[in-house]
DNA sequence: CTAAACTTTGACATCTATGTGAAGGTCAAG
DNA sequence: CTTGACCTTCACATAGATGTCAAAGTTTAG
């Protein structure tokens, strides 16, 4: 597919596409007039790297993960070297210590949200955006 | 504690400490002489702060769940507008859908340091930086 | 008193992920 | 052929987090 369907399906700017493409976080092909061409896996691959880089994780980062993502054999990880290997592990740690600290969040607002009177909206943030109750006139407009 | 004993207990800069108060993440007194007087409770407040920027959290964000922590009582809980629980709401899906994608990321990496001939270094990031063995000689150096 | 080590504010630089627009090539519909 | 919707590269602008430096007041050690 070319880089507006892949912008359309995934949301994300074509600008950006591109720039993950420069970064080495996505790659394509070409067509024979110089188009970039996707194939369907580009879509999750996008939305992988969305999220990660919304997590904070640095292009770098991501690159090496993506790089390994692929590799089902042995070859690869054979020739991992001890450094990588343990620069890995130091990523490794960063990653959980970042979900820790999430998580940690997660519950703040959670219990937050269980105490007030409006309990109902936890685990329910999409499907509230669709039926906005009348019953807040004022404030039915933009809320972020 | 003035800043400087805040920075070297929490390894972040003078210059971060007063950019997060700028922002509404951290407060201070002040002493006589103007310096900045922090509670022993501001070295955990940095440590979360850092955490959620690190994770990708805008600073907006991080303000409006800290100023929810300290909040025991039901007065604030039950002043929560329906337009904020709403957009917290949000926020917490947002904050679920990072956790999914970190604990996927950590999960790939996990495994491909487990295939790999060092699967030793895995839970053990900071100790593997202190006794570097001298078999990788060449590569000692910066590894990230 | 002086020097070193803090502190203050403020300005300017940098990096990364983005937005935006220009100038131009390709292609399909009319 | 022309128009409109794509696509290409290149470049400049912005916003947020952070580094760095300057000028100046404070405090402590000597």
């Amino acid at each position: 597919m070319k880089i507006g369907e892949l912008s359309r399906r995934t949301r994300v700017p074509t600008r950006m596409l591109r720039y993950y493409e420069q970064q080495g976080l996505l790659s394509s092909e070409r067509l024979p007039n110089g188009y970039r061409d996707y194939p369907e896996s580009a879509v999750e691959q996008v939305e992988l790297v969305r999220g990660l880089i919304s997590s904070g994780l640095p292009t770098r980062l991501i690159g090496t993960m993506l790089g390994m993502d692929g590799v089902e054999g042995e070859e690869l990880a054979r020739t991992c070297s001890r450094n990588l290997a343990e620069s890995l592990a130091e990523e490794l740690a960063t990653l959980e210590s970042k979900i820790r600290c999430l998580e940690r969040s997660r519950d703040t607002v959670r219990r937050f949200l269980a105490r007030t009177r409006h309990a109902e909206v936890i685990g329910d943030a999409r499907l509230v955006l669709e039926h906005v109750p009348s019953s807040t006139p004022a404030a039915a407009g933009a809320p972020r």
